[in-house]
DNA sequence: GCATAAACGAGACGGTACGTCCAGTCTTGTC
DNA sequence: GACAAGACTGGACGTACCGTCTCGTTTATGC
């Protein structure tokens, strides 16, 4: 994953040791949360020496955005016929993800680090965020194609767009379920892609 | 704020103590970040003992949040002369504030902490959540009086609505602005306050 | 005991204050031992503020020295009738005195202060060790009396003896009891008693 | 001294570090004395984390003993040629030793602190007490060998008097020294070892 | 009998050290 | 050369006491 094939001589890296970590930390972010997870508890569940772990992850925040990013992955978006049911779809898988306690710890932890961490915020954008806006991208495709909503063709505005709707919805759930601390159920997930659907379709932000 | 006048023998606690912690915090916060604060330092800069510091907070969490919620009050919400325009202010100072480096790093962190303590979950609430949301609740008010927004009758109905806008604003602004780590610019929050524009005034969201 | 009429004015010290303190102090030395026991502690157990006891002691050393002086001056030696006898008397009574967990742990603790601290130095000479050095005289004198010993007309060399003849008895015994840890039983004390007998007996030491 | 070869993975103690920290702890006595001494200090100045400090001794107590017991092993018992000029000179010797600061602060100290602690009672009497013994063994022996003493054959016979000539001289050295706290000068000595000296040939004691 | 003034209880204060925990590094011997 | 083991330095943790302080309250006198 880090470096495949840096050089030839000596003892090869071990790759099952790689799984046995990120599964070792997601165990221990439920067990512990962010702040008492350490990287001895993790190399201790893994069974694995410190320096192994070391050698692999700078820190606590590259290794937990792993750990996590492999649990966002298995978010997809079935065409659910209409945009409005693949929004409330996606939105309830999504509010599911952060009931999850390893998402929910780990999720501000690190982008609380990132604020003082130029590589980690890059690590976080490639790993996490880049890899979600698919489902922004497929939606939006697929809604295109049901004539839904009309193609864009400057290419760099629907980017923009895309970049708005994935904060919009992501944002908000987040905002809901961690911030406020409020529950995401049908009925407000009803409302809010009411509001949402309202506003795609409004002349100027479509 | 804490308990002023519980007994009444014994020496009283300093109120410029109080003062002088806080701000103390807020720079600690600034020149170290979340992870980098502790306790001995913030009690340091304040010219405190620890023992004073924790007789009067539970722990880091706890310190911050008040800490930061004393900035978040600094916000307000002028008339602008239309519900456009002031959604835009309040996106724009919002996004100022978060461009805080001592709200940044703090924010987030204390989410995350949270996520697995009530007592702290109550206490961002209250002292954070709770105390912006009259922003919206100003703004709204004030499209009714315009004309711009319908009067809402059912209390619930407009508390939840208050929520919800609440969590599509700061919720979105603080993803773009700490998850996906974009610029907040003028161009951005234009449209951005033209879809919640279109989604306010759509039918069933209002 | 301390100033009990400096001026005129103002509420008098409470008498019974004092002895609260000391009969509070033993406990907790009974209890917790020397290095356990704080001021605060003894303050608390002896219904009193700590401001108090700090008005009337200088610390903790010269509170346990007055706590446990009292206990040394409950040694007496009645005549048992011989030079002999009286020696296996008092030697039993004082190692009875150190079995007692207060003597113990406070004796040999204040001591170790005083090796860094003249004032203490001076305190336990005058407290402890000067007060029991009656015990001595008197056997000497009871002894000369039946004839046992000679007298010595010189007033130096009667104190030069005294003062060896006490630390003879009490350091040994402490030895013995706190240093050794093996038991002052009377077997042990016939042995001594005799060894000792015969030194004084010795035509240079009586 | 502590465990050398317990298994035999990671990375071994530094057997420096042992040697430093005692060093330390006496260097740290003569200066701070005992109450004054923190175990933080100790580390600091021997160039070593307080955790590695913890790890070879659980605590102030059993740390000085060791580093006490190194200066006791420095007495030695030359022949001086006449059982009266041995014990003459160990006295002195043993009297040398308790005007240096970092002994005269720590024996009583730990002394006291073992009054409640079984372990270190046992520490003390391994390291220090049994140690020295040999002193005393060693003095008889050659007096049996001039014929200045009889022969003992009942060996717990002769035991038990090895300790009391032993309690009797270290104890009357250390009180006079540290309780009486006056000086263990040529004079006192001669005093004190002429009246030894008739107390071991009187008929029962030798 | 009423003011004066010291002693009192309560408990907050600035400090210091505690003993523990974790970070991240280093040093062994083994694979 | 990667690895498990575990000792290493360094530093923060949260707690416990220290001895001092600042309150409001109590209790003797002496005017």
């Amino acid at each position: 994953m880090r470096n495949p094939s840096p050089g030839r001589t000596g003892r090869p890296r071990s790759a099952a040791a790689d799984a046995a970590i990120l599964a070792a930390t997601r165990d221990a972010l439920v067990e512990l949360g962010w702040s008492k997870l350490t990287m001895g508890d993790v190399s201790a569940r893994a069974g694995v020496a410190k320096t192994t772990l070391y050698r692999r992850w700078a820190g606590k925040s590259e290794l937990v955005v792993d750990a996590v990013a492999e649990l966002f992955d298995s978010l997809e978006l079935p065409d659910r016929g209409s945009l409005e049911a693949d929004i409330e779809y996606v939105v309830l898988r999504f509010a599911e993800l952060l009931r999850r306690p390893e998402a929910r710890t780990a999720l501000m932890a690190v982008v609380s680090e990132s604020t003082r961490d130029e590589a980690l915020r890059d690590r976080i954008r490639s790993a996490i965020v880049d890899r979600q806006k698919r489902l922004v991208v497929l939606g939006r495709e697929r809604a295109q194609a049901r004539g839904e909503l009309p193609y864009e063709e400057d290419e760099f505005l629907a980017s923009r767009t895309t970049d708005l709707i994935f904060d919009v919805i992501a944002g908000t759930v987040v905002h809901r379920a961690l911030v406020s601390s409020e529950p995401v159920d049908e009925l407000w997930v009803a409302t809010f892609t009411a509001l949402l659907m309202h506003g795609l379709r409004g002349p100027a932000a479509a």
